[in-house]
DNA sequence: TGACAAAAAGCACGATCGTTCGTATTATTT
DNA sequence: AAATAATACGAACGATCGTGCTTTTTGTCA
């Protein structure tokens, strides 16, 4: 790896680092610049602008997220197995990332929910392509006969989306120990509902 | 209403107009002062400082919540109606209450998750009180056999608001059209579920 | 090792940030 | 109407914002 493509990779660790814990907003040009050792004209000379900036850290919070959850979660059988690991390994990916704080994913989609431009877009884009997978995993678990037949993948989507969410808000925000088993519940319920008749 | 408390609260009027669309992050001197016609230092004089500024704008944003969604709600008999109410008026409770874009509630506890001070307090307060009020309405229609007397109301109230949360998330991000479906198909599964034995 | 390209730094710019202070303009009350 | 208090304004501050330009340092390869 040259030097270049070297460098501007610590500084997109040290962007979702900052995002991580201060939101996209603080994502900026001095702050970066302290926390990497560089230059503010150097590092900004690694992205054409800052809105390019943010735009990298979202594509890396996406590699990365793909790495910590989806790749591991092919491992398994297709079925509720993988759907299981799915949800497991996306409750703590961003520990396991490095990440000592919030979803920096999901901080840029309440930012950006209303500020048009190319932020939002790759936002929106790694969410679309996101639900998609995850309709297609529980498809995968209906083929399996592992779930009903009727089942719609995109509701279960939805509430596993809706599980994931209030996760993490009872976690970073109200702080309440029990926020994981909550989750698990939650889940379980999902998918005992989501289950073929007996 | 003296003159005072007059152009305080058009200020916060403002404030949370522009939180619900750009964020808590946005919530700035210069841009509330053009938002309201006065002047930085005019704007500046009615709050200590822009931290304090905030904590009234999520104050404000609470109390509009409360008007908004619980005072509505309390007309509804005790038990499920009053839990159905509830839920139906806080998924269009910014639209009714003039905001046009996203929850700034909801905008304010991701953006303050993790950092300490007094407006992350303020947040977590409003949360911890409207999950307190949420288990309290689940609760009573226990006591009304609306719904099974071994339901855990904390758990009830953990997936309601994840409900919020991902209905949110479908309608200002992922711009889906069912959004309202999928998010009442989740609540009716939630209500389902904890519905007595029959 | 020397030539060339890539990367980082240095410096400066206009704009905006939160904040302070002194002054002018209003409301309110006597 | 005069006196007093409440409100708003204008100007300025140091800091930081994103972004150009030029120079210096560093890495790469013949």
């Amino acid at each position: 790896m040259s030097k270049g493509a070297h460098t501007r990779s610590a500084i997109l660790d040290a962007a979702l680092a900052q995002a991580s814990e201060a939101g996209f907003e603080s994502l900026t040009i001095g702050v970066l610049a302290a926390r990497t050792g560089l230059s503010k004209s150097g590092l900004f000379a690694h992205f054409g602008s800052r809105e390019d900036l943010q735009v990298a850290a979202i594509e890396a919070a996406a590699a990365r997220f793909t790495a910590a959850v989806f790749v591991p979660a092919l491992q398994m059988r297709r079925g509720l197995p993988r759907l299981r690991a799915l949800f497991d390994l996306w409750l703590d990916w961003t520990a396991r990332s490095g990440l000592e704080h919030g979803c920096p994913m999901l901080a840029a989609a309440v930012e950006f929910d209303d500020r048009p431009g190319p932020v939002r877009d790759a936002v929106a884009d790694h969410y679309a392509r996101l639900e998609r997978e995850l309709a297609r995993a529980v498809r995968f678990a209906v083929d399996e006969r592992h779930l009903r037949i009727d089942l719609d993948p995109a509701q279960f989507a939805f509430e596993l989306l809706g599980c994931v969410f209030s996760y993490h808000h009872s976690v970073r925000l109200t702080r309440r120990p029990n926020a994981l088993a909550q989750a698990r519940a939650a889940f379980e319920r999902l998918v005992a509902d989501a289950s073929p008749a007996h």
